[in-house]
Formats: C-alpha cells, structure tokens, sequence
DNA sequence: TAAATTTGTCTATTGATATAGACAACTATA
DNA sequence: TATAGTTGTCTATATCAATAGACAAATTTA
C-alpha cells in the first residue's frame, strides 16, 4: 500500500485545532489535489495512525467526521475509500462566467436565486459601483451548484434605478448574463478582483453545506461594460476543499 | 465602546477547533479588513465573551494567543489594543513583480533566497516548463519580506542549461527580475496562475512566522517570455491573515 | 478452511478545553 | 480620593480530546 501521498509532518499538539480535525484537513487536501482519485482506499488505520505518530482512535474520529461529510465510505473488513472527486477548477479572467467556466468538468451546473432586496449602497458597495453612498441598489443572493454540490455562494449588487427587475429576470433565467442581457447588456468584462481566504463562519456552512473548520476563498469583484461603467459588485465565496480559482491572463 | 466590528455568530463546538481559536480567528479577520485600525482598543474582555456567548476565559486564552504572536497588546488596567496593521495587497497580474507590487504599502521589502539546488524535473514542473520529465532543473526557494515580516514563501523551477547559475544572481541580486535580466530575459509575463488555499502546515508555520491553524493561500503559475516560451515555473504561500492577493486584469 | 488484514466497539485513564466564581492589581475619571 | 472599569491570577469542576489496550465482526488471501 502506497502511503507516501499524504504529507507526514504538519500535525501540531495544543494548536486550538485538535488533532483529529488537522488529520481530516489533511486527508481533504489529499483528495482534493488528485493523490486520491475516486474509490482509491485509504492507507489503514493503523498505518495512518502511525505516520502522524497518534493513536488509531484519533484517526478514526478524523475519518469519522469525513464519512459524515460524505467524503469517505468504510467498509468493515475491507477498508476505508474516497467518494468524492478532485476538486472543480473555476477559471476567473476578463469574462468570468459561471456557467460556461465549468463545462467540461460537471454534468449540470446551475445558479439558484436564494433571495433579493433593495437596500442603500453601502460604502464599499457605492464605491464600487460608482454610485453616491446610500442610493438604492438590488441585492441578489445566488448559490452555485455543480451535479448537485454548492459551489459558490455570492451577494451581487446593481443600481437599482438601472436594473429594475433584474431579480425577477435572475429568479427565471437562472443566469446573470441572460438577466443582464434583458437591460441591454451584452457583454461584461471584469475589471477587479481582490482575493482573500478566511475559516468559514455559520452562514458559509449552512449555505455551502461545509463542516466546520472548513476554508472559504472570497472575491470581491467588479464588472463593467466594455466602455468601463460598473454595472455589478459582488462578493463570492468559494469552499476551498471543493473548488480552486484560475485565473486567466486576457 | 463600539464593538458592532466582530461578527457576532460562526462560533461552532465541538468542531474540532476550539473556541478560543476560533474567537482569535475572528479578531485577526477583523484586523485583516481593517475594522480595528493600528492602536484601536478591542471590547473589553466581558464584552466580548457575552458577545460570543462563551467565558471569560475563553476570551482571555484567545487574547493571549494573539498577545504571543505580536497582533495585540494588553495592558492592565486600560485595555487590549491592536499592534498589527491591514493586510497588504499583493497584485496579481500579467507583470507580476515581487517588489514593485508592494511599493507605497511599506517602506522595505526584499527576497531571501533560503536554499537552491539542481533537481530533476516531476511531473507537473516538467509539464509546466514544457521540458520532458526528469529533465534537470534548478530549484530556487526563497522568502519575500515586508517591513521585516514575512509575507510569501515561493519555490521557483528553471530549466538548468538555460539558467545555469541564476541561483548564484539571485543570491546577489535578490530579484528573480534582476536574475532573468542576466540571461537576456528584459521581459516576462505571467501565462497561468491556479489558486488555492489551505491550513498552513509545520514548513508554512516556520517559514512564514506563523501559528497553528493559519490559512495560506498558494498560487501556482508559469511565466513566460513575450514570445510565449515557458522560463519558470513556481509555487507561492502567502500567510492570509497578512496578505490577500489583488487580481489585475491585462 | 485457516490465517491475516481491516474496520467496529467497548472500557479506562490522562491531558487540554471550557465554565464558574472570587478577588487582586492597575488605570482613568468623577 | 473614592469609584468604576479593566486586565491578571487563583481555585474548582465539567466536558472534550487523545491515549492505551483488548476483542469482536467482516473481508480477503493463502
């Protein structure tokens, strides 16, 4: 059994972030890079155990929590293997798409509609749009989905004088691109994005259906016109165990 | 005393993290956004504990934690207040350079070159460089340094007959920039860049300065010369909690 | 079929994490 | 100079995390 693929060392006593959480970060990371490909067993318990120099009890508790998150099936007598697949490589550049970045990769994508509301710019929000502090502007609150996993999870805002009724055109075309298409638009490029990562917090695991611990990639982003007016501010998160970002010169 | 500043709820138990590691989280997460400036004072110790709806202590033993790893000061009697100061903005793009990128944003920053050596190529180097596999390549791994922190954490590859001694101009020049210039390279662009992030691991903690159960983003990319032709291939940690990465289109 | 391998379950013990309460020490302010 | 507000320290207790060992249950292999 080749055991080499999971990285010895990395485990820290006494961190605030017991041991068994670190080994299943570690076995995510693992899947998540290709070591592991689909219904590839994992080393055995005791072998694990071993290599990180902690009891088999603690390993089993890590790989508890990942047959709980649906990442990992053991089977008794035979051993303990991966369900879950490499991680989805989202391409960000000038035209950064939902839909057509992950063809190829999954069967069915799809952006749901989670909810929408008018409310003044905030500073960040007006700054980015362009707009004076305070003016309406629509929230649109989408969740990513790829053959059934979330994906993303992203807050988008447009002038509300602009784009009156671009939550009901999202509600039915289930595309940003379409439902700015029915204002007119028909192309965006993306002029900024700042890149952070953060531990999720509650609503990430909710909305991403994440277990705790788990890591968020954020972008905050702008989209203009092709003649450089700001037309949508956003913010997404992206569970990092299940989704990398490309980015793409242009 | 304004404490609006931290999220109130995404404390989890039994997660595996403890508490008190994930309220430090939270502190350093505000610093990062800017929401405590340099020398603001943090809600007192009760305040943040009913927020939090945990104890005192709980506080306290996070407190202390960041009190050891020079984000705060506390002082008897008056309060706990922030040392450290925003994330740096570190751009990425089609010129992506170490040192002009954090211009304006401290007053010093350089590379450290930790150690070079002559390899040969695996996989994903080799595929990266478009050299076949197991070709000879030089390893250059180096640490970037702001203000006397350090910021990013890089291995870069080239292929060695084209770059035979470029560990030695690094080694003087302390610029992969300066470097490539000596082997007739005036000009390079970024081609590829996949980023991801995770928990830092026992080599992120001590090369980065860092404490148990930190966030790295890393970047993986291929710079190229004008004419396309692949010159490096490198791998970069950056410590989240100083750093987030600002994507610029090109 | 027997032996080896692997996951599942149980008991017991130790150390780290979290709660609870009380009070000391220091600072700023009325 | 009191008083209120804040951090620092101590004791005690309960719960979670990790170790240790033993054996059962299921599967694969010799």
């Amino acid at each position: 059994m080749k055991v080499g693929q999971l990285s010895a060392d990395g485990i820290e006593r006494r961190s605030g972030v017991s041991l068994w959480r670190q080994i299943a970060d570690k076995i995510l990371h693992a899947i998540a890079i290709g070591d592991f490909t689909e219904n590839a067993a994992l080393p055995p318990e005791v072998a694990l155990a071993e290599r990180y120099g902690v009891n088999r009890h603690t390993v089993r508790n890590a790989i508890s929590a990942l047959v709980r998150e649906g990442v990992l099936r053991a089977e008794q007598g035979r051993g303990t293997f991966v369900l879950s697949r490499k991680r989805l490589s989202y391409p960000i550049g000038a035209r950064t798409r939902f839909s057509t970045g992950l063809q190829g990769q999954t069967t069915e994508r799809h952006i749901v509609l989670l909810a929408s509301s008018v409310e003044p710019a905030s500073q960040r929000v007006a700054e980015g749009l362009g707009l004076p502090k305070g003016a309406d502007v629509i929230r649109l609150e989408t969740r990513g989905e790829a053959d059934g996993r979330p994906v993303s999870r992203a807050a988008g805002w447009f002038e509300a004088r602009r784009f009156a009724g671009i939550d009901a055109a999202m509600a039915e075309t289930g595309s940003i691109t379409a439902s700015l298409a029915r204002f007119g638009i028909d192309d965006y490029l993306r002029q900024s994005t700042v890149l952070s990562a953060r531990h999720a917090d509650a609503a990430d695991l909710a909305d991403l259906d994440l277990q705790p611990g788990a890591i968020v990639l954020v972008t905050v982003a702008v989209n203009v016109t092709p003649d450089g007016q700001p037309i949508q501010f956003s913010e997404s998160r992206f569970p990092a165990e299940r989704v990398e970002l490309k980015l793409s010169a242009l």
